[in-house]
DNA sequence: ACCACTGCGTTCAACGGTTGAACACAACCT
DNA sequence: AGGTTGTGTTCAACCGTTGAACGCAGTGGT
């Protein structure tokens, strides 16, 4: 999973949970505790995404990441790129499935020719 | 690309073309000629396939990578393999397609919404 | 008031897969 | 012969990735 990828995903889990942790994005998504913390500061460092840390009224300290403005535009945009790639990658692989059904329709054709040819 | 990618990817090329060079096959499959001749390796090791030099009428020297009977019989079990395993992948990519269009859909509503509220 | 503990983000040395320049060898060409 | 070309082979260097270890802040027990 390359870092446009996780890039991508990590917004899309703030976005529905903007207090989940690094470690819970990184059990989530895959990949390494260090990969989710230099994504995420990339993603601070363009002003897609604040971390915050705040009380509540429990006093309590808490974290949450929230997309910014600039973050909410960038995810739209991001969304239908990602899209785009996806569909393509979606219809390579199903000529990919085509291609190979029909190899092995042909390999399962000589094999069954060999046989009639050393039964008789 | 991974290295059993790599392998079924080069058995079939090694099919159609024997006579393929291993910086052919780098270029083809878009990997590094090392990967290529580790892979190879692994394939002779295990039987697959054999590197055989030969002299043609013209007496020059040609190499081919030969398909051994049990490198015939692997490719077929690995081709069915190959193949469930692209089709999960397809399904997977189906759900996520249809995930992405479904959340592209909201974004885009919401912000329609957004516009009429602040054009009133 | 203190101290141990927990849970967070942050760091970075170590790891491991990947690369392709350089090599060895064989055959060809002049 | 000696230089050139086209193979497979090697392996030191590179680089993305990892996750243990760290510092910090709040919590809870004494």
């Amino acid at each position: 999973m390359n870092a446009d990828d996780v890039r991508f995903r990590i917004v899309r889990l703030i976005e529905q949970r903007p207090e989940i942790t690094q470690r819970e994005l990184a059990a989530e998504l895959g990949v390494s505790l260090g990969k989710v913390n230099y994504c995420l500061r990339a993603l601070a460092e363009k002003g897609h995404v604040k971390l915050t840390r705040f009380r509540r009224r429990s006093n309590k300290m808490h974290y949450a990441y929230l997309l910014t403005p600039a973050g909410v535009q960038a995810k739209a945009s991001a969304t239908l790129q990602f899209l785009r790639s996806k569909v393509e990658e979606y219809e390579r692989l199903r000529l990919e499935i085509e291609e190979l059904s029909a190899e092995l329709r042909v390999d399962t054709e000589q094999a069954s020719q060999r046989d009639e040819a050393s039964s008789t």
